[in-house]
DNA sequence: AATTGTGAATTGATTCACAGCT
DNA sequence: AGCTGTGAATCAATTCACAATT
């Protein structure tokens, strides 16, 4: 396992920070202090600044953060794999949606390929699709590490034995189905249908 | 707020186990125990039998839980909702995937209106497309309770201080922003390029 | 005077381990 | 004998509260 001891959580409040952080930074707002910053991210002030630092500290005490020196700092403990390519693999309904989403592309990841049992070539489609014959190769000759995968749930656990020999490290998985994965290997899971499911428990 | 105490994270594990209940079902298989049910769902049997004793004893000792039985308990717990209409608010490129989308309808849930600022009339919807003036009137005629947030960032809190006084109690929030909500109103928050953007800092 | 950084305290979730049923 | 249900123990995350710093 890459990264120990830094929880998930903290990373993915990481990227609300990063996000809020771009924001100030079109506003031309300077610096922020921990509890402006929090309160626009949604989290206690102290939880902020615990989480930052376990990265380092990157504030000035009696002043707050500098918005543009913090967000390069976050760049850096996030950015590892921005303007890597990623792959998609399944071009569904749901798969050719993401392709033709922009929110990837504007937060700095380009999904450079798709691939599909049957690939039907799609009329405006701005993303190449290949069959998956083509996906190993793709994936070794493009060092490709982050994949999206919009595979039926019974397809799921052949595609992902197939691509992480190739280099696959991590996973976006939207199949509604548990993946099984080796260790070193990433994964989150999006599942729409339990979202939803879970939001209706508590709806009285 | 509704229902305290129980903890959201347990509820979602319950959506799980009831996906692999089904599987079970469908294989014919008559009881299942605490190890085996865990296994699948990818959690510790311990784990599962102290969220199941949190709405009940489900479950019999020395045998294990009837699959039907205890599928049937769960849809009890989760399933207030099931068979409700959902809305879904924003038909752009995302929106429109999730109307084409199967995976709502196969776990029970119907998407049964669209709204958008520009409802541009598409050729094969099967979900009628209705304006935004519309809403308010939809939701109040139809007691709509959940709804499903496709739009653009900076139209979300506006939506939602729309909908919310018509009686929309849950929220689907795939707006890449932070919405706020009164009291006993659920969100549930899916951001994909923060879910990307996670794995890219697991990546080595 | 303001605000960070952080050890200590608290709260919450998970896991253990075994008593109690069937 | 086998497996659940659960109190106690552990582990993890969050929040508090204040000393340190500008």
């Amino acid at each position: 396992m890459p990264k120990p001891d830094i929880p998930r959580k903290t990373i993915y409040r990481l990227s609300l920070y990063q996000r809020c952080l771009q924001q100030l930074k079109t506003n031309g707002t300077a610096t922020v202090s921990s509890e402006a910053l929090a309160k626009a991210a949604g989290v206690k002030p102290s939880q902020l600044r615990k989480d930052l630092t376990l990265f380092g500290n990157f504030g000035t005490r009696g002043l707050g953060y500098s918005v543009e020196g913090l967000s390069n700092e976050l760049t850096e403990v996030l950015g590892t794999a921005k303007l890597q390519p990623v792959i998609l693999i399944g071009v569904g309904n749901l798969g050719s949606a993401l392709l033709r989403y922009g929110g990837f592309n504007k937060e700095g990841f380009e999904i450079t390929a798709s691939f599909d049992a049957e690939p039907t070539p799609r009329p405006h489609a701005v993303v190449p699709l290949f069959s998956m014959e083509e996906l190993p190769e793709y994936i070794r000759k493009n060092g490709v590490k982050m994949a999206i995968l919009t595979v039926p749930a019974h397809a799921a656990q052949g595609v992902v034995n197939a691509i992480i020999p190739c280099g696959i490290q991590a996973i976006l998985n939207f199949a509604p189905t548990l993946i099984d994965v080796p260790e070193g290997v990433w994964v989150n899971n999006v599942d729409l249908a339990v979202e939803l499911e879970n939001l209706s428990y508590f709806i009285r």
